[in-house]
DNA sequence: CTGTTAGCGCATTCAC
DNA sequence: GTGAATGCGCTAACAG
C-alpha cells in the first residue's frame, strides 16, 4: 500500500534541514548555501516530492494559475488563441484553467466566479461584453485582466487584439479600390459573435464613404461554419444573382462560399469575388487562395500572457496592444 | 480600498451560525433546516462570498479539478474532444486544468506532475504511450485515469475511443470491395501521431488479406494539415501517376488532396479515389462529400468525463468504452 | 440538525 | 544563510 504523498516535512527530515529551507529551495527564492541546496534536491528526488499547490496557494494567497475564458471551442480561432496562451505559459510555471462561455455573458460571469475561487494571478477573457457583475468582480479583485481579440473599447486592464472595425473598413476600401461595386454580405449570428458585427459595420462605413452600399445580405441563423457559408451564399445568389463580390463574416463561411461556387460552376475571382476574414490555413490551401485579412490569433494569446506576467500588480494605466492585421490579396477577390 | 474577500467566518457571523454550517450549505451536504439554509444563503449573497477553493482542496485533500493532457491544439480533433469534456463538466462543478504535450511523452510526464500537484479528482490523457515514470505516478496516485482515442491496448483505468487499427482495416476492406486495386497512401509524421500509424497498419492488413498492397506511399515530415495533404499528394502522383485510390492519414490531409485534384483537373471519384479519416465537417462540405470514417471525438471527451465521475474511487476493473466509428461512403472513393 | 476541535501543507513574518 | 512560530480558509471527525 502506498503511503500518502511526501510533504515538505518529509523532505526536511531526510535532508536534515527545516521546512522553510526546503520551501526556499523548491521555489528558488532567498539565498541558500550550495551544499544545502544539493542535499535538499537529493532528498526531493529520492522521495519523489511534488509540492502541494493547494497548500501553497492558501498560504500565499494566490495560485500559479491563469483563468482563461473563451467563448467557444468550435470556432478554430479560439483553439489558436489558446495555443498561443499555452506556448507563452509553458516556461512560466503558471497553468491555464479554462472555461467556455458559449458567447453568453451570464455564463461568463458564473465561470469567472469559479475561476476567481482559485485566486488566480490573472484572467484572460474575450471582448468587452461583460455583465455589470462581471465588471465588479474583476474591478474589485486583485487579479490582472486581459481582454482579447478586439481593441475598440476601453479595457479593464489590458486589451490585446486588433481593431475589428478598422479591419472591416479596410476590407471594404480594398474591394472598392479593386473595382467592385455590387456588394453582397454573407454572415452568421451576430448576437453571439459581436466582433463579426463590428467588422460588418466597418465594412459598410467604407462602402458608404465611396457612395456605395450592400445590395444583398443574408445572415445564417447560427454559428459560422463551412456548411453555413455554402448554404447561405446559395440563398443570397438565388435572391440576388447580380452581386459582383461577396464579403463573408469569416474564412469558414467564405470557404463554404467557395465550395458553393465550385458546385455551381461559378468562376471565383472572375464572375464573383469572395472575401473572408482571419487568414486561416484552409483558405490559403484552396486551389485559388482566398482573399481575406490575416488576424494574428496565436500572437494575441501569447502576448496577452506575456503582458499579464510582466508585472505582478494590476497595471496603473490601461494598456492596449494592437497586434494588427494584413490584407491577403489572394485570388478570390 | 476594498477589504479582503469575505470568508466562511464572515458569512457565519452574519448569519448567526457556525462556520461548518455555512460550509454545509455551500456544498449542499448534510441536512440543514430550511430556515437556516435560507438565512445562510442570504448572508452569502449579501457579502458576495465566493469559497476559496485552495483552502477547500487543502482541507479535503482533493480539488474539484480534472487534469487534461492533450497532445496538440492544432489538430482540430483535440479541441473537439475538449469541447466534449467541457460540456460534460459544465454541470458538475469540476473544472479542467489543461496541458499540451506536443505528442512528447516526457512533456506529458512533466505536465502530469504539475497537474497532480493540485490533487485533481481525475486525469484525462491521450493514448497509451507514456513514460515509465508517468505510469508510476499514475499507478501510485489516488486519481482515476482515462486514456482517450484508442482502445487497442490495456488501459490504466479507463479507455474511451475506437479501435484505430480496426478502423484502418475496415477502410481498406471497404475500398477493396469497391473495386480499387492500385492503392496509394499519403500520411504525415508518425513519430508524433501514433494512431495514424495504427490505422495505416490496419489498412495494410486489409489489403494483404485481399492479396493486395500499397503501390505508392508518401509521408509528409511534419504534422497533418490541408497544405501538407495537397503538396504530398502532388508528390505522390508525380512519382506514381497510376494509383486508382489514395488513402490519407486523416481528413485534413485528404481535403488538401482534394484541392490538389481540383487544381490539377483530376476528377475525384472517377479518375482517382480519395479516402480520409475523422469525418470532419469540412470534408462533408466539399462540393463532393469526402469518403471517410467518422470518429466521435466530442463523445469521447464527454463519455470520458461521465465515466470518471461515476465513482470517486479508482475502478476495480479496467474499463474500455468503444465509441465506434462509421464509414461515410461519400463520393470521393 | 448543528457545533467544537483539530489539522490539511505550505509561506510569511520575524528572529538569529 | 537558516530556523521557529503562526495562520491562510476550509472541512473531517466526532459530539450532542
Amino acid at each position: 500500500m502506498r503511503r500518502s504523498a511526501p510533504t515538505l516535512t518529509d523532505v526536511a527530515k531526510l535532508a536534515g534541514v527545516s521546512e522553510i529551507t526546503v520551501s526556499r529551495v523548491v521555489r528558488n527564492k532567498g539565498s541558500i548555501a550550495e551544499a544545502t541546496r544539493a542535499r535538499v534536491q537529493e532528498a526531493i528526488v529520492k522521495l519523489g516530492y511534488v509540492p502541494n499547490r493547494a497548500a501553497g496557494a492558501l498560504a500565499s494567497a494566490g495560485a500559479p494559475l491563469i483563468g482563461v475564458l473563451l467563448p467557444s471551442l468550435s470556432n478554430i480561432v479560439f483553439p489558436e488563441v489558446l495555443r498561443g496562451i499555452h506556448t507563452a505559459l509553458a516556461a512560466t510555471g503558471y497553468q491555464p484553467l479554462i472555461g467556455v462561455t458559449d458567447y453568453d455573458p451570464v455564463k461568463e460571469q458564473d465561470l469567472l466566479s469559479s475561476l476567481l475561487a482559485w485566486q488566480p494571478a490573472a484572467i484572460i477573457t474575450t471582448g468587452f461584453e461583460h455583465t455589470d457583475a462581471t465588471r465588479q468582480m474583476l474591478a474589485g479583485s486583485r487579479v490582472r485582466v486581459a481582454e482579447l481579440m478586439d481593441i475598440d473599447a476601453e479595457p479593464i486592464d489590458i486589451a490585446v487584439g486588433l481593431s475589428q472595425r478598422r479591419a472591416g473598413f479596410d476590407a471594404g476600401r480594398h474591394l472598392v479600390e479593386r473595382g467592385y461595386r455590387r456588394f453582397g454580405y454573407v454572415g452568421h449570428d451576430w448576437n453571439a459573435d459581436h466582433r463579426a458585427r463590428l467588422r460588418y459595420e466597418g465594412f459598410r462605413a467604407a462602402l458608404a464613404e465611396a457612395g456605395l452600399g450592400v445590395i444583398a445580405e443574408e445572415r445564417f441563423d447560427g454559428s459560422s461554419s463551412t456548411i453555413a457559408g455554402r448554404q447561405t451564399l446559395a440563398v443570397l445568389l438565388s435572391r440576388k444573382p447580380d452581386v459582383d463580390v461577396v464579403v463573408f463574416s469569416n474564412d469558414d463561411m467564405a470557404v463554404g462560399g467557395f465550395f458553393h461556387c465550385l458546385g455551381a460552376n461559378i468562376r471565383v475571382g472572375r464572375e464573383l469575388g469572395l472575401f473572408g476574414f482571419n487568414g486561416l490555413d484552409i483558405g490559403q490551401a484552396l486551389p485559388v487562395p482566398l482573399s481575406t485579412i490575416r488576424s494574428h490569433r496565436f500572437d494575441i494569446g501569447r502576448i496577452a500572457v506575456e503582458k499579464l506576467l510582466e508585472s505582478s500588480e494590476r497595471p496603473e494605466e490601461k494598456l492596449i496592444v494592437d497586434t494588427g492585421y494584413e490584407i491577403i490579396a489572394g485570388a478570390t477577390a
